[in-house]
DNA sequence: GCCGTTTTCGGCCCGACTGTTTTCAGTCG
């Protein structure tokens, strides 16, 4: 069982409880427990099976309990018999926005409700504006939710980092064009660089803010938008974004920044660790318990972690994942940026699938300032019209030895991203690999929905001293699809057995290695490479969403091994 | 349900917004 699947199971717990009424912190040590494992990299099904699982913040006897009861029979007690009391339907209609459990659990027990049709059958009869505290705008909120239900079953689809970030970055340009605006910054998950959001956040600082809240009302992206004020405006772009704006006087700009970046379980942690110490953290401002009762407000984030007792802790690593701890002991890792990466070692041409030649790749790799760019087109196996055969590839080193013969800026490496067959073998003899620089091994077809053929075959090429690195470990496309089924923790042990890197992959539909194996695979002793796997010129810069990857796995420059020249 | 430089019991982050109310409960991030 993935730790994936154990954390949905304890978040459909938590909803269970809550519609039955247990008490809100019994319900939140179950949506933390979820969140815990859900970032835990090692499986917490093995943890659970051989006692170990209690090490984890947040779980303890009954959560270990209930856990080792979900891996063994495939479900948990607890949730099976609550089942039986609580309809389905009312999971489902719990999902509306707007409806939390206080409420649900009075439309069952006061209405009868169960599920969608009876609730849309009780909001059209106008029942529901009888109840007390409830009106005809619930009603109405509730009819449009039950629409959107049917619509979109799965719930709104969070979007990948690279469809939502540049409309950030676009809107927060337009606020510093504006006259009326002092500052603005892009905050919450574009800022932190995670994998997907769910909308945008920004801030602002300005004196005139009802007047910069109009203006930014006004832009060409801007399809829909709320009432403009003092404190700022929520707009929906013509894309269906949900865009927040919130601004605030240039005092309070460090402590706004820093609660609107998140997350939300960075700083629920912050702030409790500071109520130990009389200190309570708003996006106002810090209030201390033995001071005057003023709000200590400041412009900078930097000031705000220091108060606190923190060093600065950078967006990406805020995520409570042990950030707080490492910046309370001014531990944190130097993390890699984007300036320290010497070359790209995963690009394509037109010899395989890509749209460029290798002249073309290799000047723009020149330009973004790289001292190497690794050409790595598919294999013979690769098919679709687009593989290499061997005297081909012979060919192109001799291209490649000619390219670097004239005078160029830049070096340009041979290489191959060699299939690995179902049974661990890799395209070509080995007279080839071995004549190439650099050879990249990735699994492309024939995913078996088993876990111990996957990993064998991965193994297998990981063991082979002509494969230099693996590339998209786990071919999980973000949105689309899951990862094939791997041991990771195998693989990792065996990566650094062998001395064989691992990539991650820049392109923003994979980000593969993720962050939370990434950070598990370099603390293993695991030589990580960033790679875009570029087939195009204008993906090349792509790097970043890998660098950001790495950044929220904690990595340092001297872990990733494209931080250096060549020929270390 | 978890957890402990006060504690093995009694706490558990903080504020804005909404819709419904004349002071607040519920929901959300």
């Amino acid at each position: 069982m993935t730790n994936a699947q154990i954390a949905e199971a304890l978040e459909e717990l938590a909803v269970l409880y809550q519609l039955d009424g247990a008490d809100q912190y019994r319900v939140l040590a179950y949506t933390n427990s979820a969140r815990t494992i859900k970032n835990e990299g090692r499986s917490v099904e093995e943890m659970a099976r051989n006692g170990t699982v209690t090490e984890l913040p947040g779980i303890g006897k009954t959560l270990e309990e209930k856990i080792v009861a979900l891996v063994e029979t495939g479900e948990i007690p607890a949730a099976a018999k609550l089942k039986e009391k609580i309809p389905p339907g009312l999971l489902e209609i719990s999902r509306i926005p707007g409806l939390g459990p206080k409420t649900v659990r009075r439309l069952h027990d006061e209405l009868d409700v169960t599920g969608p049709e009876d609730l849309r059958a009780a909001a059209e009869a106008q029942q529901v504006r009888e109840l007390k505290g409830l009106g005809p705008k619930v009603e109405e909120k509730i009819l449009a939710g039950l629409d959107r239900l049917e619509a979109e079953p799965e719930g709104p689809t969070r979007l990948r980092l690279d469809e939502i970030r540049p409309i950030g970055v676009e809107l927060v340009e337009a606020l510093r064009a504006d006259p009326n605006c002092d500052r603005a910054e892009l905050a919450g998950s574009a800022r932190r660089m995670t994998e997907t959001c769910k909308d945008i956040d920004l801030i602002a600082t300005s004196s005139a803010p009802k007047k910069l809240a109009s203006a930014i009302a006004g832009h060409e992206l801007v399809a829909e938008h709320g009432n403009p004020s003092d404190k700022g405006v929520k707009l929906t772009t013509n894309s269906g974004v949900g865009v927040d704006v919130r601004i605030v006087e240039p005092a309070a700009f460090g402590n706004l920044l820093q609660h609107f970046t998140g997350s939300g379980a960075h700083n629920a942690e912050l702030r409790e660790r500071a109520v130990a110490v009389g200190l309570h953290v708003s996006e106002n401002g810090i209030k201390d318990d033995s001071g005057s009762g003023e709000l200590e407000r400041f412009t900078s984030e930097e000031e705000v972690y220091e108060r606190l007792g923190y060093q600065y802790i950078p967006p990406e690593l805020r995520e409570n994942r042990g950030e707080l701890d490492a910046a309370a002991k001014d531990d944190l890792p130097d993390l890699i940026e984007r300036n320290q990466i010497r070359g790209d070692l995963h690009s394509h041409t037109t010899l395989s699938d890509g749209v460029a030649t290798l002249e073309e790749m290799g000047a723009a790799a020149e330009a973004l300032g790289y001292e190497y760019l690794a050409i790595t087109d598919h294999s013979e196996s690769h098919g679709f019209g687009n593989h290499v055969e061997a005297d081909r590839l012979w060919r192109r080193i001799e291209e490649i030895n000619e390219f670097n013969n004239e005078d160029h800026a830049i070096r340009l490496l041979s290489g191959s991203e060699v299939n690995i067959h179902t049974n661990g073998s890799v395209d070509y003899d080995d007279d080839l690999l071995e004549a190439l620089d650099w050879v990249i091994a990735s699994i492309h077809t024939g995913f078996s929905d088993d876990i111990d053929k996957n990993t064998g075959r991965m193994i297998t090429a990981i063991e082979n001293p002509l494969v230099d690195c693996i590339g998209h470990p786990t071919g999980r496309l973000i949105n689309r699809r899951d990862p094939y089924p791997l041991d990771i923790e195998k693989v990792i042990a065996a990566a650094v057995e062998n001395d064989t890197m691992i990539e991650i992959n820049s392109n923003p539909r994979r980000r593969d290695l993720n962050e939370i194996h990434a950070r598990m695979a370099a603390e293993a002793g695991v030589k990580i490479v960033i790679n875009t796997d570029a087939h195009r010129p204008e993906t090349l810069p792509f790097i970043e969403y890998g660098i950001a990857t790495a950044r929220r796995a904690w990595l340092t420059a001297e872990q990733v091994m494209n931080t250096r020249p060549w020929w270390k």
